[in-house]
RNA sequence: GUCCCCAUCGUCUAGUCUGGUCCAGGACACCGGCCUUUCACGCCGGCAACACCGGUUCAAAUCCGGUUGGGGACGCCA
């Protein structure tokens, strides 16, 4: 059987976006699937757009998505050579034709049929020139373009797409369109194809909004005698009032980027991303890796458009609240090592990284994660809400603080006694600290809960967390005697 | 304006091809309850959808037609 090969061909004028990460997951997927190939080709034919920071951007992206290609990435500047030869061979045979129309009197025409609500495509006028005629333009020096000649013919053009079925569209819909600028170098619609089959690419899968890119690249496939490639288009990703997202107008939220600053675990936005536009037929919500590459196939993939349900300016839901709850469920049930491994780079930029994590405490620093991670969002709460488990340093969160401590001044005495008999206890273990809190509270004559919740506001600065007791040993007595002592220099600047 | 695509809970979706097992299932969100030393964990429960009209049929979310709605494309961008 034919080797499947696909591609993501980005375009580098912009970072990556969640639409072309999600196009680019899909094709990886196929091509592990069927152990075919992922070719990573960046389609840097717009000189004014393109620019390096955008590739960095895009390489990076993919890379910490995990998405890996198996050849590239090319670029298709340095196959122009291809592009040209192919425009030259269309002329040759007479699939193609110069046009010496300007850009000012095509964009005059547009104007004056939008205006009247008429068809706005080109009218042909340089279709029928003659070679002659042809010949005397280019002696006085205009400059042309080249553009495809529709064959004439009845009926409609149509392809199998594997997403949406027959798509047909009359041949007298499609308009002469433009394959090389009149200053030479070649456009979308030409390399794209002649990159495809120099590139032996057996199936497209891109974006809906390609649809008339492709009826119009089926000419250029028979008119090169190319064989044509499979379809599939995808639906698109939708924002909440179904505009298709864009980087102008959406800003950062849809940038691949932003969810690595905001602490996502790569396989759950790839889970995610997954999930928009594709369902496994079966219940399943969360995939490893070979589970997903298992699961995938074209036929699966929705013909509707999906929103992605994000509300600008609201905190709690700062992006889609399906991915926070699936980044939450990897957080809570992954590999242990794994997770150590990315809250290292977490504590790391927070400086608290310290190197005995990896040895001499290693136990504890993944115990501790363990205990804390049930209540995490993303891997930036470890250093946020859990940097009292890494650092002396933690601020107090007002809310608990009002709530909890300040609330009952007396715990200003009674916490450094728990401290006092803390200190004292023979045993320092979940069991003995429960036991001597009770103790207090019980001679005190107050609810276990003042001291507990007090105590879990002073040593964590949190309002939520673990099981206290869990917390206290974890922490170690030393710190918990140090930090439920100093509560009066607390009380005082509080 | 022209062409193409699409239409199930607020969102992601199952079910549509092969009509009956669907007074429509799951997940997220939301609401309520439970657990409890807290809670952002966990458990249990609830709310909530077949766009509309007509046709075919014993039977339609499912097939057909129309309407409406949404999206995409219409560049010497990719």
């Amino acid at each position: 059987m034919e080797e499947v090969r696909v591609r993501f061909p980005p375009s580098p004028t912009g970072y990556l976006h969640i639409g072309g990460a999600r196009t680019a997951l899909f094709n990886w997927l196929f091509a592990k699937k069927h152990n075919g190939k992922l070719i990573l080709r960046i389609e840097d034919t717009d000189e004014e757009r393109s620019t390096q920071a955008s590739i960095d951007g895009i390489i990076d992206g993919l890379q910490w998505l995990g998405i890996d290609w198996d050849e590239g990435p090319y670029f298709q500047t340095e196959f122009a050579a291809d592009h040209i030869a192919a425009a030259n061979r269309l002329l040759a045979s007479g699939h193609a034709y110069k046009c010496f129309c300007t850009k000012e009197t095509l964009e005059q025409k547009r104007e004056a049929a939008l205006a009247d609500k008429r068809e706005f495509g080109y009218d042909g006028t340089c279709r029928h020139l003659t070679a002659k005629d042809v010949l005397q333009q280019e002696q006085q020096g205009i400059p042309s373009v080249i553009r495809f000649k529709v064959p004439v013919r009845p009926g409609v053009l149509s392809y199998d797409d594997q997403v949406l079925g027959c798509i047909e569209r009359a041949y007298t819909d499609i308009e002469d369109f433009v394959i090389v600028r009149s200053n030479g170098k070649p456009l979308y619609l030409l390399c794209n194809v002649v990159d495809d089959i120099r590139d032996r690419i057996t199936h497209v899968l891109r974006g809906q909004d390609h649809m008339s890119n492709t009826t119009r690249q089926v000419l250029l496939y028979e008119a090169l005698q190319a064989k044509l490639p499979v379809f599939a288009h995808m639906p698109l990703t939708m924002d909440l009032q179904k505009r298709k997202i864009s980087k102008r107008s959406h800003g950062e939220v849809v940038a691949v980027q932003f969810y690595r600053e905001k602490g996502f675990i790569p396989w759950a936005l790839c889970n995610f991303l997954c999930l928009l536009g594709w369902n496994p037929g079966t219940e399943q919500e969360f995939f490893t890796r070979e589970e997903l590459i298992e699961a995938f196939s074209l036929n699966r993939i929705s013909r509707v458009n999906s929103v992605f349900n994000f509300k600008p300016g609201d905190p709690k839901f700062f992006t889609d609240p399906k991915l926070i709850a699936i980044n939450e469920h990897y957080l809570r049930t992954m590999d242990l090592g794994e997770l150590g491994d990315l809250v290292r780079t977490e504590l790391e930029q927070a400086n608290l990284w310290d190197p005995a994590y990896e040895d001499s405490k290693r136990n504890w620093y993944l115990a501790t994660l363990n205990l804390i991670r049930d209540r995490f969002h993303t891997l930036k709460d470890f250093t946020a809400a859990g940097r009292a488990y890494f650092s002396d340093e933690y601020d107090i969160d007002p809310k608990p603080l009002a709530k909890n401590v300040t609330k009952y001044p007396e715990l200003a005495i009674w916490l450094p006694q728990l401290a006092e008999r803390f200190a004292a206890l023979a045993e320092f273990n979940t069991e003995e600290t429960e036991r001597v809190s009770r103790e207090l509270a019980d001679e005190l004559a107050v609810k276990p809960g003042v001291l507990i919740n007090g105590m879990r506001t002073v040593l964590t600065g949190q309002l939520a967390g673990p099981s206290m007791f869990e917390i206290v040993t974890t922490l170690g007595r030393d710190k918990v005697v140090t930090r439920l002592r100093r509560i009066e220099h607390l009380l005082a600047s509080a």
